[in-house]
DNA sequence: TCTTTGCGAGTTTTT
DNA sequence: CTCGCAAAGA
């Protein structure tokens, strides 16, 4: 029986994305077009599972990349079904579903639940301290090195079938293994790699979440990589009830990865999948979908599928050249004002979209100046304070005494480093992690040379720990986390002593509460801890600039995380050679390939209007460079749906394009082309991030240093290439 | 032991 | 410039 909810279930759908969500049982792919209304099949599917044909909802395992998009899913999914059978589907990113069934599996494994979880900056100090131990002098730094494992970790490649090939990283290798076993910790690559260590090694557990996990469904299915494919072939392996969406043209993360073959061998897999095409685009105007299909038609690698519209064809896709960057950003401002003046579109229709995120200074001081109120997707600045992270050792050493980072973090503070050192060579010798050492006090200090004073500090402070952590056994993250700041405010002199830290707190847990939709309601701080480290890197940083309108503001991402969204209004910028497509990409067809699909994503987020900007002149790294276009607008020479704004463009032939490229010597004389207006000189009037408004006073031959005088601070010697200054023509 | 100074390195995209 | 680290200074 279809109660009238149902009905409109199908309503909204047209008849082969109907056909998509009937067919429930066996391996599906469905190639879909950018605006295809691919969000809307799924959740429309899972929907009719749970309602029409009656699935019970916890065999239902749906995965996203994003926690946007997870997020997204769950609210459209809650207007249509009930509460509860919402909260029993297992929804959420490969990395939140998979650190949770290893919570739960971590017996194992030999880890604790409350396993922590590294980041990136925590891999990093883990491989320096392993370079320093093993006196190992690399030509790589721990950034590449950590990198680098993480390639073989998605691709299922142990350090032990490492040897052969590559004896100096494989040996870094396992010493990071081994001290991540030590610590108990996990970094984001090892919640899929031991995922699939768990499914290998324990036949038992595969079956129980074969059982489990009836119906799988993956979301963006390109941008898997062999961890992560290996880890749902294994699941779906019993049921073989998979259903898969995605588009190869859209697959912008092979960096991290990401494989389309997975997405061209689905039916090597599944030799009885079904194929089914969405092409119809509903998002963008013709023009825009016109535009979107010439470019990708340039790469080689794709799989056949043609995207069309009925929709009104539109304005022309704009393309606007600037003489740098400042007046690129001057004119998406004013551009904004005039837009909302003559429609009725407001702030939050507008998404500014750039290549890297060093793009996005220029354009926010210029949206400031002109007052228009955005707000720019990134990391969290609040994580990188060094309070914040203090706190968050001291929260990590609460769930998991092992974490090596953060008790050394925290012990750094305390005691000299060459007491830190002992201890670390105690703790080596005898094969006991530091905080047993730390623990077991009384046995461990009169093994190693140190005074009396330091002694009994780390004894009270070992004890006082102790004392806190049984006291708050099993209490809630708030509780927890609440004392523990206290305890911090009585204990430390240092920075926090008043009411913005209760402040950072109280964001903190906010920040982790609009997640609860995803979080399920699990209130342990190492639950906690867990959705922080996975979703921290996602949050959007609200800028205010408009107390007034907290809603209403412009967007500013970088292109990759724009994947999944539309705007009515779209700017893609710094469309120049070397910045979009990037200089690194150059070098191989395949990588320029990503590039231009990322072109394409950015230009499909597009409803109604895309404008594509770009300038001759660009203050970058600290040189003024002269840019070639990029050829992705050359790319788009038909007059049919492109608009030159203001002007004939010097455009190249791709022929000549290309020759300059690879021509060096021509490249550094044009970097030497000074007669631009915005580049520095004396006497100009240049504006600073922390200084405020100044007049270059000097400069030396090189143009790489400025005295500049500021109204308010004085005279600075300032190093152009680095300083994120905006100079006004 | 704590604070200050000085030096080198770093710019693609992120779960 | 900013960050982190190491060595010198108080």
């Amino acid at each position: 029986m279809r109660s009238s909810n149902a009905d409109n279930i199908w309503s909204s759908l047209n008849s082969s994305q109907r056909k998509v969500i009937k067919t429930i049982d066996g391996p599906i792919i469905v190639i879909a077009g950018a605006g295809s209304g691919k969000t809307r099949v799924i959740t429309h599917r899972i929907v009719h599972m749970i309602k029409n044909i009656g699935i019970d909802p916890s065999n239902i395992l749906a995965l996203t990349f994003t926690n946007k998009a997870a997020k997204e899913m769950k609210n459209r999914i809650s207007n249509m079904i009930k509460q509860t059978d919402l909260r029993k589907i297992s929804l959420g990113t490969f990395h939140y579903i998979f650190s949770g069934i290893l919570r739960k599996e971590s017996h194992w494994l030999g880890y604790s639940p409350n396993y922590t979880i590294y980041d990136q900056k925590d891999s990093e100090s883990v491989i320096k301290k392993i370079l320093n131990d093993l006196n190992l002098n690399t030509s790589f730094s721990p950034k590449k090195i950590i990198r680098k494992i993480s390639e073989y970790k998605n691709n299922l490649f142990t350090y032990k079938k490492l040897r052969k090939f590559n004896k100096e990283i494989s040996i870094i290798y396992e010493n990071y293994v081994k001290r991540c076993l030590k610590a108990e910790a996990l970094d984001f690559d090892d919640i899929l790699f031991h995922t699939n260590h768990l499914f290998f090694h324990f036949p038992n557990v595969l079956k129980k979440y074969q059982e489990k996990f009836k119906y799988i469904l993956i979301d963006e299915y390109q941008d898997t990589n062999r961890s992560q494919n290996t880890i749902i072939k294994n699941l779906a392996h019993q049921h073989r009830n998979i259903f898969v969406v995605g588009d190869d043209a859209q697959s912008i993360y092979a960096f991290r990865g990401a494989n389309i073959s997975n997405i061209l061998n689905f039916h090597m897999d599944y030799n009885e999948a079904k194929i089914f095409r969405l092409e119809q685009n509903y998002r963008s105007t013709n023009h825009i979908v016109q535009a979107s299909n010439k470019i990708i038609s340039f790469n080689k690698n794709q799989l056949f599928k043609k995207v069309w519209t009925n929709n009104e064809k539109g304005e022309e896709v704009k393309i606007y050249s600037a003489s740098s960057e400042r007046k690129e950003a001057e004119y998406i401002a004013s551009h904004i004002l005039y837009l909302k003046k003559k429609t009725k579109l407001q702030n939050k229709d507008f998404a500014i979209l750039y290549r890297a995120n060093i793009q996005s200074h220029v354009i926010e001081h210029t949206l400031k100046e002109k007052k228009i109120p955005y707000k720019i997707y990134g990391s969290i600045s609040f994580y990188k304070r060094k309070e914040i992270r203090d706190l968050f050792a001291y929260f990590r050493i609460f769930t998991n005494s092992n974490d090596e980072e953060s008790l050394l973090h925290i012990i750094k503070k305390i005691v000299s480093k060459k007491t830190v050192e002992l201890i670390l060579t105690l703790s080596k010798n005898e094969d006991k992690t530091v905080y047993t050492i730390l623990k077991k006090w009384k046995n461990y200090y009169p093994l190693i040379k140190i005074n009396k004073k330091t002694k009994n500090k780390l004894e009270n402070f070992i004890s006082k720990i102790e004392n806190l952590r049984y006291k708050l056994n099993d209490q809630n993250a708030y509780i927890i986390a609440k004392s523990i700041v206290n305890f911090l405010l009585k204990e430390n002199k240092y920075y926090y002593n008043d009411n913005d830290f209760q402040y950072i707190l109280d964001n903190i847990f906010r920040y982790v509460k609009e997640q609860e939709p995803l979080n399920n309601g699990d209130i342990s701080l190492s639950g906690f801890l867990r959705s922080f480290f996975l979703f921290k890197e996602k949050e959007e940083e609200v800028i205010i600039n408009d107390e007034n309108n907290e809603y209403d503001k412009v967007s500013l991402m970088t292109i990759h995380l724009s994947k999944g969204l539309e705007f009515s209004v779209v700017f893609i910028v710094g469309l120049e050679e070397n910045l979009f497509p990037s200089k690194s990409s150059l070098d191989t067809p395949l990588k320029l390939e990503e590039e231009r699909r990322l072109f394409y994503v950015a230009l499909t987020r597009a409803q109604k209007k895309a404008i594509l900007t770009y300038t001759k002149y660009r203050f970058l790294w600290g040189k003024k460079i002269q840019n070639i276009p990029s050829r992705f607008i050359n790319e788009l020479q038909e007059k049919k749906f492109v608009d030159r704004e203001n002007q004939k463009c010097f455009y190249l032939s791709t022929t000549t394009q290309s020759s300059i490229n690879n021509n060096s010597s021509s490249r550094i004389r044009r970097d030497t082309l000074f007669h631009e207006k915005t580049f520095p000189k004396k006497g100009r009037k240049v504006f600073h991030k922390n200084f405020g408004e100044g007049i270059i006073l000097d400069l030396d031959n090189k143009n790489e240093i400025a005295i500049i005088k500021f109204h308010k601070s004085g005279r600075k010697k300032i190093l152009l290439k680095l300083a994120k200054l905006i100079i006004y023509s």
